[in-house]
DNA sequence: AATATTTAAGATAACGTTTACTCAATGTTC
DNA sequence: GAACATTGAGTAAACGTTATCTTAAATATT
């Protein structure tokens, strides 16, 4: 079983090695007795065929990289199963790999994913290696999903939800229940997900007359963590006027949040409302259920699937993007406020 | 960048391939500064060794793969959190593939894996293909995690919690608070998990006289899936005579029979408890939280990681087995049964 | 029947590495 | 200073495939 290779065959089959090549991928007419001997010794001897001697000689491993930020994200699992679904079909198979938002791990990962010479790359960029990114997307076939690469020598396709919408719609879905002082937890600002995400928020309530600015009290910028959904909670819950609603940015940070919250007996959404960003699993069984705007990993991982494959084919395609609108589900996380209560809290 | 091989380095440095090969992999003495200007052509070509000619030639690809049952599972992604973290120190990466519990995928994916010439195999197992990865075993460093292989000519290594101890343990809490109606959700009884932790129920149940045969009125034989947990829950509340307390056999099942409980107006604890094998995320920020037995998947893997390595350097060491002890730990789905309802229970 | 054409299958070079052999050019020994 | 050991670096074979080139046999053409 190890270490049985085409020569064995040949031998055991009596024909050349040729032959079993053109056996094995059906590629030339083989008559059928000779067929027939090389297959029954192809069982007989358990063999396998070398992929790695296989992917030397045709310059291709048929293999994609996924390269995402948090593995233990159910997002990005089923991101990859999404892709994995695509691909699969195509006779392509995934290799993920967790970064946990380290530039120097994304780096090394990278490195290692070049030399192990995949066809293709998803990739989900901690947004620190730009340019080694764009100069490598020259010569690699380069899907990102959800996080931009700044380069304008960047060259690929981009997937993403609109995170400026989607922020958007979470601020002003408070806004119209009459809330004003609302507080924000950031994901990183150095990716394009944080940036624009808070842009999002900072529209909104530049809309209502309130200007987001650098001291802007209620303002926490986390790195899409647990911990700093838990730290960015107590931090702006720890201000001594305190906000009536939190806008938090991912669905980790939203987990850590409630975290603070509820180990600290404070009530959602009776002493403080919530909003997030992003799905979250189980929803239904957590002890309140937050209002959140949803990205659709299964939608955006078939569709990198799609894209990379198509590049892979024709790596001359020009760059494209593809942005779906994500969509705001009500939950029980958030109170409404009474128009006597509004005008006291704007003063 | 793409394309960038040995020789070309070795024409940018005016040496020759071999010392090129030697000042990668720095195993030769090679005086200064041809070192340096070869090092020099590497930088200016960004040269990437090619690890498939590597791999070809050194007949190693320095990975390990790790095959799961379902990727989702944060069970799974942490125990890939810990391989990782043990195998990378030594150079080795880890690429996981998920069977979604189905044999041909399996198959599929241990042949495929075997094809890429991976150097060791850590193994989640569906359990279908026992007498294919026994005879694997012989030629592949095998670690079993989870579920067994059953075979004598398997030949490898094997990482557990106690299983039957840990459902043993559940049972035992449920009777020691009074229940004697208890209600079981089994995972499939084809793998050792499924099978054992079953075992450790109608062991604990047989010591307070309650046999569990064929017709246990109780019982639902479920898939360790999600749906499957939403099921077991349904058809045991349809009992006319119900029990006052459900055993789920792992964590996906029990938050579909969560599930279903809270669709569907069934109070926990008051209507029926609950208890469940294995971790459950965020177990905080549920309505309820179960009373489990944990495994630790990060320990798990980190031996998993260990032990693969091992039989990688050595491959004929013998086979082994490592069990945990699972760890019980409260939460509030379970009720205090007063004893005069004992009595009327067990009539 | 002799030649031209087609075809099945064998021989071999190549993919990009590593490493056992070579072989100069030094350094060492008496 | 001659014989010998040492050493740094080059040459070439090999890893297991695929695909081009060749060749011999079979078939078609006149």
């Amino acid at each position: 079983m190890a270490g049985v290779t085409i020569r064995d065959i040949a031998k055991r089959a009596g024909v050349s090695i040729a032959t079993v090549s053109r056996v094995i991928n059906d590629n030339y007419y083989v008559s059928p007795d000779i067929k027939e001997r090389v297959l029954r010794a192809i069982e007989e001897l358990h063999y396998y065929p070398n992929s790695v001697a296989r992917s030397l000689k045709n310059d291709a491993t048929n293999t994609i990289g996924f390269l995402v930020s948090d593995i233990s994200n159910n997002y990005f699992t089923t991101m990859a199963k999404a892709v994995e679904d695509v691909i699969h079909n195509e006779g392509y198979n995934l290799i993920v790999c967790s970064t946990e938002d380290k530039k120097e791990r994304e780096l090394e990962y990278l490195k290692l994913l070049i030399s192990k010479k995949i066809d293709g790359l998803i990739l989900n960029t901690t947004g620190e290696n730009d340019d080694f990114i764009a100069s490598l997307s020259e010569h690699m076939p380069l899907v990102l999903v959800n996080r931009k690469v700044y380069s304008d020598k960047f060259k690929g396709d981009f997937i993403d939800s609109d995170n400026i919408q989607g922020a958007y719609n979470l601020v002003s879905y408070l806004l119209s229940l009459g809330h004003r002082k609302i507080g924000v937890i950031n994901g990183m600002l150095t990716v394009s997900t944080g940036k624009e995400r808070f842009k999002g928020f900072v529209k909104a309530m530049s809309e209502v007359g309130i200007e987001v600015n650098e001291d802007y009290p209620y303002r926490y910028d986390g790195d899409f963590t647990l911990e700093s959904g838990y730290q960015g909670a107590a931090k702006i819950m720890s201000a001594s006027d305190k906000p009536s609603a939190i806008v938090v940015m991912n669905n980790v940070m939203t987990m850590g949040a409630l975290k603070y919250f509820r180990s600290n007996g404070i009530d959602v959404p009776n002493d403080i409302s919530i909003v997030a960003y992003g799905n979250i699993d189980n929803i239904e069984l957590m002890y309140v259920q937050p209002t959140i705007v949803t990205l659709n990993a299964w939608v955006i991982g078939n569709k990198a699937g799609e894209m990379i494959l198509e590049r892979i084919k024709n790596k001359a395609v020009s760059n494209r993007e593809v942005i779906y609108v994500p969509q705001l589900i009500e939950g029980n996380s958030v109170k409404k406020i009474e128009s006597n209560q509004m005008y006291s809290v704007s003063h």
